[in-house]
DNA sequence: TTGAAAGCGCTAACAT
DNA sequence: ATGTTAGCGCTTTCAA
């Protein structure tokens, strides 16, 4: 028990037996059983990351941002991918809440009543992320995705396009933007005609040159295409060159996501940025928050979203 | 005890007890605490993983492919980051070993004497990745950087390029790629004129236009240059693209990596394709095999590299 | 096929 | 400031 304490809490231990506990530390190479730790103490350390695929880059700087604040104190980021379906997710929630982590953070909304149930039996806090969902299970970090679609169609409009178009990725928060700038489309008088196209997740360059041809194809009058993901934007940048197309004089391109290519596109995309970084130091202040048993705190934390303009539209 | 069985081992559990079970788990909302069997049977069902970091692409096909392999048997996976430096590298390992991980893997060697000795005394299986190092830890799945890099130049070479340039990234591995480039280029006869360029890790695409400008204006008869990111190869064509230049006409470039979006850039991307999702698959092998007590299987595997040769080079 | 005993390596709680 | 006791929830081992 004193060595344990000289190592948790050395200020309440005797310098002299901290210094005789670390000599004995260094001399057996001794490394502490946390899994024995959590065991007694009911304090994993271990946070679960919910992500729909490690491999999708747009939350990327989340997870390190979320894993950089956490690592300090001592936790450490399991992650888990649930492949943008919610067909896995029980099983995914079972074989992380078998873990017991002292906090679950997905991102998007628990869809699967199932799953909700069993967070919610587990009573491990939970922070859904990446969106406000109307009905929380525990903690919110995210901002309204549908608002990103409105406020695309918004800056089109005001840029006086008329003609506008959308190539939207089919998972969940990428179809919530799409809906979002249909809808405000669907509000113009007069009436302004769209022309929307899907694409599989993951979003890839390829894909966007591809949609692309397609709307040209299909609607020659478009002046503006809104891409739910940057990648795709580029795709739609790289095939406009390819056709010697000016951009943003013939199309204006807008993307999402803000990735650390977008300022070095040629012409420079604009994007709408969601800030994956802040909503990571967020979640994990709202982890630190709760850890230490502080009164109930604000659980619900709009992060926004920003137009960042620059010359594709 | 019997509980135990029923879910672990039904095979060997009267049905009629094995059904009793089952109906308690589902009636109780009963979740196994993976804490608990880890601690008394000493198999953790944990893989701590380490990559550079999180953040750079290159990886992620990689740790998706581990990560798919191993899940299927139970296995999940931790995450580290070594920051692309080797200083927070012994605690970053004790951080990990902490949890008594069934495995370690690791993307490049690991360089520090101290991280070398705690996984040595830790006895946990370790896999090294991404390189063919000299002495191994324990096992290795890689393929040889300076190869890739001799086999680049040689691709150059054999194209009649006689004024090559580098853009390389200060990262470990990027570092071998360079130099396996430039010996190659220092046994010609007769002598070819190289410029290096090196640019910070992690690789953008902004740091490959503004590389690349920098080549053009020391090097200026520079006629090929070989990226050591398909990122930084983009932001080159992006450069050429918008100054009017012929690619491979005027500059023959060449990538590595081979990343989803190389074979749509324009022109497509001739690169180094490093099969990760291969790596990743070869590790959570030799993983299963060591776990399931195997004879001492081969520890070091060599997954080799090929040249996609795309209209870029 | 089932059960009983012991213990994995820690920490909480309670002495001293 | 240090020590003692008990127990976290499982699995291993041995017994019936």
């Amino acid at each position: 028990m004193t060595a344990s304490r000289a190592l948790n809490t050395p200020e309440i231990v005797n310098p002299e037996m901290v210094e005789r506990v670390r000599r004995a530390v260094l001399e057996t190479g001794y490394v502490p059983n946390l899994l024995a730790g959590a065991l007694a103490s009911a304090r994993s350390l271990l946070i679960a990351v919910i992500v729909p695929s490690i491999a999708s880059t747009i939350y990327l700087e989340f997870v390190q941002a979320l894993r950089g604040a956490l690592a300090s104190k001592g936790y450490q980021v399991i992650l888990g991918e649930s492949d943008y379906t919610h067909q896995s997710e029980p099983v995914l929630l079972e074989a992380l809440i078998a873990r017991r982590p002292d906090a679950i953070v997905t991102v998007g909304a628990v869809r699967s009543a199932e799953g909700r149930k069993r967070l919610i039996a587990s009573e491990i806090p939970v922070i859904e992320t990446w969106d406000m969902t109307s009905e929380p299970i525990d903690m919110l970090v995210g901002f309204s995705q549908e608002g990103v679609g409105r406020a695309a169609a918004e800056f089109f409009l005001a840029g006086g396009r008329r003609h506008p178009a959308i190539i939207s990725a089919s998972d969940d928060r990428a179809a919530m933007r799409a809906e979002g700038f249909l809808s405000r489309l669907r509000d113009c008088q007069p009436a302004v005609n769209v022309r929307s196209v899907l694409i599989p997740a993951p979003s890839t360059l390829g894909a966007g040159r591809r949609a692309f041809v397609e709307l040209l194809d299909l609607y020659p009058k478009m002046d503006a295409v809104f891409c739910t993901s940057d990648m795709v934007a580029l795709g739609v940048l790289t095939e406009a060159k390819a056709r010697g197309m000016q951009i943003p004089a013939d199309v204006a391109v807008m993307g999402f996501g803000d990735l650390n290519f977008a300022c070095d596109t040629d012409p420079p995309l604009t994007t709408i940025r969601a800030d994956g970084k802040t909503i990571g130091h967020e979640a994990a202040r709202l982890i630190l928050e709760r850890a230490g048993h502080a009164p109930r705190v604000q659980t619900v934390v709009d992060v926004g979203f920003s137009i960042v303009r620059r010359q594709s539209a």
